[in-house]
DNA sequence: ATAGTTGCAAAGTCTTTGCGGAAAT
DNA sequence: ATTTCCGCAAAGACTTTGCAACTAT
């Protein structure tokens, strides 16, 4: 079982506040991508205390310890996803913009091959497909 | 053989300007990841009449033709390849930020495999690994 | 009491755009 | 002569940051 976000938080000697742990708890229950602004919504839900700024700061400093994956789907702006979600990539809706998850052990196997070949130790990986609905 | 950069410009009716001719130039000729600043410097270099805003706007036109790919490395900068190079990936070294392209067939046609899988016709993917050098 | 956090607003970075002048057709 | 394009500077979108007030320890 892992630790929570909090106890991480605690761990590295950083501060409790309501804001992180309201920030935490949103980034826990959240199954999709949601955007700073998104999450920044979610949390104001919560405790409408809570700035833009400190989910920008929360969401860096979460980055930084590995908690929280960056995504980039082209449009300009960063969304988060859990980094303990089991691993898995996207394949993006290009008539939506849907993002549907989808996870491949032969494809994952197959990076390792590639970077293994290429002289490197694989650190992290990501695949995007772009497609549209197959009619009929 | 494909045609020139030029060619396709003209033939989507849009006028052949001297910016264009070597901006143009400066993509074909260029084997790397250049962002905005690096073209308009290249660009600049063979002509000092090139402003950065028409490099930007060079260059979505050329990438709304399916000319140029965006590619977005996690920098906050988008950076662009010529889309008629052959399909290839990139493995990202974390320590330097080298990139290295590669290529594997077996990964491309098993990205056609899970798309079609998911009920999807695949336009476009791009695969990003993260690595560390192996060392000795 | 002290050092880390927050909110706010200002500033930063990358990109887009309105506009009058310039150039291609 | 028209229509498109360019340079410039202003504006936009997203993100970061300086600072004074606040708060967890």
């Amino acid at each position: 079982m892992t630790k929570t976000i909090l106890d991480r938080l605690e761990a590295q000697g950083l501060r409790m506040t309501d804001q992180r742990r309201t920030i935490a708890q949103v980034i826990e229950q959240a199954s999709d991508h949601p955007d700073v602004e998104e999450l920044h919504a979610r949390a104001n839900a919560l405790d409408a205390r809570i700035s833009l700024a400190t989910v920008y700061r929360t969401v860096k400093l979460l980055e930084e310890m590995g908690i929280l994956d960056r995504l980039e789907f082209g449009d300009g702006r960063a969304r988060f996803e859990d980094s303990q979600r089991d691993h898995h990539d996207h394949l993006i809706d290009m008539d939506t913009g849907e993002v549907i998850e989808f996870c491949d052990p032969e494809i994952e196997a197959l990076q390792e091959k590639i970077a293994r070949r290429l002289g490197y130790h694989l650190q992290g990986h990501r695949l995007e497909l772009l497609g549209r609905k197959i009619k009929g």
